[in-house]
Order: structure tokens, then C-alpha cells, then sequence
DNA sequence: GCTTGACCTGGAGCGTGCTCCAGGTTCTAC
DNA sequence: GTAGAACCTGGAGCACGCTCCAGGTCAAGC
């Protein structure tokens, strides 16, 4: 959004780590800490060691954060990236950890609506108390 | 569900914290910790200084956890419990609490649908790939 | 009244997921 | 060529939410 750059439509290296940080959210620190945890291969460096992304780094880090923010941990995140670098004949056991991950997903998400109809509940009560007695002590209240 | 103990439909205290763990799904200790970190208020004791629940206990714990299910922090569910020990004065706040945290968890539960679907769509991919070469190497892919 | 399991307290420790730091190197703009 | 910003590494530290431990006291059944 602020960089001048565009995004790079082929393989080439050319991202720093100011920019991937920018455009995934996440943190230098956090970006060097995934690398170092195996959750994305070893980025490709400049001659002066410096990481430069390519744009399937990017994708790559975009999964990653959509299975971060579905719940998954980086342990699990890990053995994903892992089967990933063995190649196609992890096709397989990646299918099955996704589809797991997508079962319980669907718990969690019908979970939260469960919960979130409950909440609907208490704050009607709440709005009940305030509509008959404003601001008034004597409609005790449990909760 | 194993206590042989109905539910006290009264304000009695008869309810061990090993009944409420069990009824609960929390631990002891964390039952424990929420009363020193003033989730809950100083549980009624026998003379020998050991807990005894009432059902007015055991509901508001039921609600805090919905709010921990929901993703309130313990601080958040602090404040809101000081707030309830304030008594009827801090009803507004309490629903404003409320609210801001449905809104924040309206929120959440869409974006978990948005990935939901983007999940579902790497699936169809690697569902494709394997009816398409179904073990075999040469059909390369980036993810 | 004794045994045995349940419970008590204060405080230390832990797993997760980062975040920060020190001390040094590299890159960019002038 | 030089200043200053950006980047590097290894490792320590941190916030959160518990969980465990030691060293006791209490309660229920025989």
C-alpha cells in the first residue's frame, strides 16, 4: 500500500523484509522468528545476507497467517510446512491435516455462535434493567 | 454428570470445588486462580476453611466462560466482574462491555467464515491434484 | 480415633508465541 | 567516502493463562 513496489508477478527475489512485514502484518521479528521455526523455507538472500521475499514467499506467508488466524498453533503449522518441503507425495497427509483443521474449525465457528446468541440473551436482560429502572438501585441484579 | 449432588436450585453453598470442576471443565486450580484474580467472588468456606459453591457461583462462572470462549482476556473479564460487584450503578457499563465485546466477536466470526472458504478452496485444490495424479510426482505446486 | 483422600495457601514454573536487545554488518543517498 | 537507516544473528525476556509443588489442615468412613 505504501510501498512503490509492485507486487513481483514472477519468482524474483525482490521483496525486503520492511516490505513483506507491511504488507502481512507481521513483525521483522516475527517474519525471522517463522524462518527460523522451519515455518518458511530459508528466504533467498542478497550478496550482503539480507532477505529479499518472492512472491511465493508471500503467498506462501498468506496461507500460513489464514491458518494462524483459524486457530492452528505453530507446532502444527510446522509439521504442515514440513510435509510441504517433502513434496508432491505429501499431497496426501497435507489434504487430511487441512481437512481436519476445517472440521474443527466448523466446531469452533458454531461454538461461537452458540455463544454469541447467549451473549444477545444477556444483553437484552441488561437492557431490560436499565429500560425499567435507569440508573436505580433496587432491581438486583445476579450477574 | 458423576456427583450424586442435584444442582441447588438455592443460594445454599453445598457444592465442593471438586463438584464445580467437575461441572465446569475447570481445573482446581483454576478455579482457585479466578477467585484470587477476582474473577469471582471470595467463595463461601465451611469452618474448616475449605470452599462451598452456591448456584448463584456456579452460573456466573458458566457465563465467564462464555466470555473466555469467546476470546474475552482475563483482564477484560476483571473489569467486568468489578463492575458487577459495584451492584446495579454499573449496569450501563456492564452492557456497553457487553456490546463492544458481541460486536468484536461479530467480527471475528466473519473473518473465521472468510477463511473457512478460503480453506475450502485449498482443499478442493489438493483434492484436484490428487484424483489427477494421485501419488505420483510431476504435478508440482507451490503450496 | 485413625486413616486416607480432599482440600488449603503462597509461590514457583511452564508452554505458547512472540518481542526485545546487543553488537555488528550492509545498503542507500548524498 | 560517509552518514544514517535498514538489516543481520543469537539469545534473553515477556505477557498470558494457567499448572504444579511443598508443606500443611480438614473431613468422611470404618
Amino acid at each position: 500500500m505504501t510501498s512503490g513496489h509492485p507486487l513481483p508477478q514472477d519468482r524474483e527475489p525482490t521483496l525486503t523484509i520492511a516490505e513483506v512485514a507491511e504488507r502481512t502484518g507481521l513483525s521483522h521479528d516475527t517474519l525471522r522468528y517463522y524462518e527460523k521455526a522451519g515455518l518458511i523455507e530459508r528466504v533467498g538472500r542478497t550478496t550482503g545476507n539480507q532477505r529479499r521475499y518472492d512472491a511465493a514467499d508471500l503467498a506462501w506467508l498468506e496461507f500460513l497467517l489464514r491458518l494462524r488466524e483459524t486457530g492452528m498453533s505453530i507446532a502444527d503449522m510446522q509439521r504442515f510446512a514440513q510435509l510441504r518441503a517433502e513434496g508432491d507425495v505429501s499431497v496426501a497427509d497435507r489434504l487430511a491435516m487441512l481437512r481436519e483443521h476445517r472440521a474443527g474449525l466448523a466446531d469452533r465457528i458454531r461454538a461461537l455462535r452458540r455463544n454469541a446468541r447467549a451473549l444477545d440473551d444477556k444483553i437484552d436482560h441488561y437492557e431490560r434493567l436499565l429500560s425499567e429502572a435507569p440508573g436505580q438501585p433496587g432491581s438486583e441484579d445476579l450477574t
